[in-house]
DNA sequence: TGATATGTTATCTT
DNA sequence: CAAGATAACATATC
């Protein structure tokens, strides 16, 4: 669900709506979601929006930051004057705020006047409240362990140099090292599998065996699928919605992820599904090698 | 009704 | 210490 294209699709969205923006007021309605103080943000004003792996950064112009991640069916939507005749999605829930809002930031703008009489809001659902959100001094993110031991990212610094090192020296199955967060950041579940398939790796081989070439290819897979992902909006399997409440496609182009049973969409042989760490696990014996 | 799903962290076992 | 399994978190959906 919420992966590397999922949060950066909801990073855009936040990005293009808050900055510059100020925090007016932050209403809490849930307090295991939040950890620090909203003293701390209340009248600050947004500068940037980072993200790093899965997870969320909102910067402010005084020395804090509002630091998220969403896990499984966190939802950071954005209304306001320019969006209130977008449709939100069933995925939300209902108008909002409702049941599932458990954080409500209002906001303000240089223009407060038209923007006051209709409202301009973020607003924090999760339906699973597995997700959390930090008030912390932006110096201090990588106090949080979440931040700190983050392995490189595709897109960033995950050159396939790194990728390699990375690969060759587990002996671990290389679909749980790829999903796991200390060694690369952002993948998760469908894109692991996916990247996988498109590869023709089985997720069960050691990450050891694969030879160079085998890396490069599955290196190039990820990025692919990745870019394709971000580009259709991410994928809505579960509660996933943008930044204004939006669904996205690539739940309808998964390449294995969820079909078990169903036609390998290249061979047309059965794809079956397994466990491996824990996780369904999706390919084509005939085409992952 | 009850099994299942996803991300992360903690804890236990090998 | 590495790596695997398993449970916990809360809830909708099949």
């Amino acid at each position: 669900m919420p992966e590397l294209p999922e949060v950066e699709t909801i990073k855009l969205g936040l990005q293009k709506y808050l900055v510059g923006r100020k925090i007016d007021k932050v209403e809490v309605r849930l307090s295991k979601i939040v950890q620090g103080d909203i003293k701390n943000i209340e009248g600050a004003k947004i500068i940037g929006i980072r993200r790093f792996g899965k997870g969320l950064v909102i910067d402010l112009d005084n020395k804090n930051s509002i630091a998220a991640h969403i896990k499984l069916t966190g939802q950071f939507i954005y209304r306001g004057p320019e969006t209130k005749k977008i449709k939100l999605s069933p995925k939300v829930g209902g108008g909002l705020p409702n049941s599932r809002t458990h954080v409500i930031f209002k906001l303000k703008s240089q223009n407060a006047k038209a923007e006051e009489e209709s409202g301009t809001y973020l607003y924090y659902n999760d339906l699973r409240q597995f997700g959390w959100i930090k008030i912390i001094e932006t110096s201090k993110l990588n106090d949080v362990s979440f931040f700190r031991d983050m392995g490189p990212e595709p897109f960033k610094d995950l050159t396939l140099e790194i990728f390699n090192k990375i690969i060759s020296s587990s002996n671990t199955s290389v679909k749980p090292l790829i999903m796991d967060q200390k060694k690369i950041g952002g993948i998760g579940n469908i894109y692991a599998n996916d990247a996988l398939y498109d590869a023709g790796i089985d997720p069960e081989r050691k990450a050891k065996s694969l030879s160079e070439r085998e890396i490069k290819k599955l290196y190039e897979s990820i990025l692919k699928i990745l870019k394709f992902s971000l580009k259709i909006g991410g994928a809505s399997e579960l509660n996933f919605v943008n930044a204004l409440g939006e669904e996205g496609k690539y739940q309808n182009h998964s390449l294995v992820y969820g079909r078990a049973g169903q036609k390998c969409k290249r061979c047309g042989g059965i794809i079956k599904k397994i466990f491996l760490g824990g996780r369904g696990t999706y390919s084509c014996s005939a085409c992952q090698k």
